[in-house]
DNA sequence: TTAACTTTGTGTTGTTTTTACACAAACTAA
DNA sequence: TTAGTTTGTGTAAAAACAACACAAAGTTAA
């Protein structure tokens, strides 16, 4: 940290903002969340949701309130990805470093309503990103590679599902997600050996056909006292 | 992003500082680099080095620099650990944002000469780290955490051991660091089967008094080959 | 009503990986 | 030359993983 004496010398000429990269997933599909600038020069440029933050206001903070305000949605998970400051023209305005968070939301919150600062807000999915302003495709690219990996070692995929879920559909976003195909068996019982997912006792029948399944929870009471046991949860397939 | 119309708005009084948490690695003991400070109100007061980013620095370069102006050493490894900006008083003066770096060094850079801005530079065994000043001892918790996991999944442990090393220092590191007995047959058996350490010609007798040992070295460029052919390091051992 | 289709649900076996474990070789110091 | 220290090495039992197929419960259309 400096020293007071330089203190006088500190006349920092940088403008900090938060970015988001948010996931949604919907039949077999990822999809990242991208929102239309309303004004100025490069009006209608799509970028990630974010802004710059308050004098007052925690770094989480501010990702929250832009997220509301761009596109009104609340997420089901949020972690810090990295920050962006290494190249100093990455605004072409004047130098801005930002705070990149990483997010995912359930289908719940699947639906946008672009708000007072944003013309549009629209899931792009991830393999159809058009290009977007500032270096947000990398930030995207980044964030991607984050939840491959997460999703790996971290319980992760339930927050981009329902509450209550079928096998099959948290089979597929794995599937989906990791680009693999994964041994059906296989993974019902790597999961059910954690014990972290319960089963309802819902039955439902989703398309017009086949067997009606039974509905499952992520049961997080249990898996953060496992935690504290020192669980381990990872999932590695063929 | 903030749009154009809102631009007269920002008048951010934020400024934005590195701070780098180092770790050095002798004899089973694992070290972290703190400077003191020399001016000001809180002089004397034990911090991570660090300091604020100039203009048109990127944030790389901003921890090299402090870590040469300050305590001397060039790193091995350096890697970006997180932003510190939740806590608006996480420095008393006025709200500072860190971007925390995590980096080790190895032995020969073990050597300290406190700079032109702090007043000593010291290593501290991690276990032994006095208070520090503003979050750096949340900063140097993380780190150690990361380090212990980074362990097990990435070959970054010779970046904390001399370039030529015997079996033992590798395993002796690792035990060290993650507080467990490792089984020296299995253990030497899984890192050869990486086949990313290669084994010098070179004979040594340490201590005065066993059989001497080979002196072993990371093949780097075979890694970085192997990286890209989907190899995957780890270690985890009962 | 039955046959064809779709999706869910379940066990076993062979293979690979991990763990546990002990003793000889090379040197030093007394 | 004996006791002490550190390096170097193989095997067997246990656990985890990978590969694999068929019956049950429903729908749709002939």
């Amino acid at each position: 940290m400096l020293f007071l004496h330089k203190l006088r010398m500190i006349n920092q000429n940088i403008k900090i903002a938060v970015d988001a990269i948010v996931f949604g997933y919907e039949k077999g599909t990822l999809y990242v969340l991208a929102v239309q600038q309303r004004f100025g020069e490069l009006a209608d440029r799509w970028v990630l949701p974010g802004g710059f933050i308050k004098d007052d206001e925690p770094l989480l903070t501010a990702v929250e309130r832009e997220l509301k305000e761009e596109a009104g949605i609340t997420v089901n998970y949020l972690e810090q990805l990295g920050t962006f400051g290494d190249d100093v023209n990455r605004d072409e305005r004047f130098r801005v470093i930002s705070v990149a968070y990483f997010a995912l939301v359930n289908p719940q919150n699947f639906v946008l309503k672009a708000d007072t600062d944003a013309k549009d807000a629209r899931w792009f999915p991830v393999r159809e990103v058009p290009q977007l302003g500032y270096d947000h495709n990398e930030m995207v690219n980044l964030a991607h590679q984050r939840l491959k990996s997460k999703l790996t070692y971290q319980p992760i995929g339930f927050d981009l599902l329902d509450q209550e879920f079928l096998f099959s559909d948290l089979e597929n976003l794995y599937c989906s997600i990791l680009e693999r195909d994964i041994d059906r068996r296989n993974f019902r019982k790597k999961i059910l050996s954690f014990e972290i997912v319960k089963e309802t006792n819902k039955v439902v029948k989703i398309g017009a056909s086949g067997r009606p399944g039974k509905l499952f929870m992520f049961d997080k009471p249990k898996y953060q006292q496992l935690l504290k046991e020192n669980f381990q949860f990872e999932i590695r397939f063929a």
